[in-house]
DNA sequence: TCAATAATTGTAAATAATTTACAATTGCAA
DNA sequence: TTGCAATTGTAAATTATTTACAATTATTGA
């Protein structure tokens, strides 16, 4: 069975996350990260909105979220917002690493 | 560890999509079905917002999501929406059971 | 302590997205 | 062709988000 067809294991559920965009309002609700913060994070660099038109609301995917929550746990441990980043950076790749290893198995 | 802690293992996903709920216009992006046509099934009671007060933007999740794209499936193979609506309802339990399964792992 | 910088928060005005309601259209089977 | 199911169109009102400018709070080094 392809990946792409809809079936009740968990195939499909990576096919979901790479098709999950959500707006602001919706990170937040799903974070606890206020909408404010998440628009300075991203003026900082920290994160990036994948919406290329300017005035347009902002989109998120999965990718994004885990890297605000990450960010997130950093800062409460008492990270600066740079080192916290910095620090998901890494471990970000890690999470691509295993999910890339599971989506193509 | 928790279920609740984040990890770069599966388990946090299933938190995730616990926690995940999206707007009409995200829905409709992820399954490419209409804003319209989702009001539609909506009016008709096949899905369900979950959004409590009228006049507020209605709120999907997972599950809603998953059945959304259940019934889709079913109409292009020609059923009736009610007779797909009631198909998917019996499939949605068996997701429901292998989800909870692996959720209590 | 004081100044400087980081991080966050407040908010008004403009714009984008969604809601409801009423109506029209399309497809199909009896 | 009549009737019903399913979908689609849209205007006006409302909700949510955006940008921009500014203020506030927290932390750290001199």
């Amino acid at each position: 069975m392809s990946k792409s067809e809809t079936s009740n294991d968990l195939s499909f559920d990576f096919d979901f996350l790479d098709k999950l965009v959500v707006g602001i309002g919706e990170v937040s609700q799903i974070t606890g990260i206020p909408p404010r913060q998440i628009r300075y994070w991203e003026e900082k660099g920290i994160i990036k909105s994948l919406t290329e038109e300017e005035g347009k609301n902002r989109r998120y995917n999965y990718e994004n979220i885990k890297r605000m929550l990450l960010i997130k746990e950093l800062l409460d441990e008492g990270y600066t917002l740079d080192a916290s980043a910095e620090k998901v950076k890494k471990r970000m790749e890690m999470i691509e690493e295993t999910l890339n290893k599971l989506k193509n198995k």
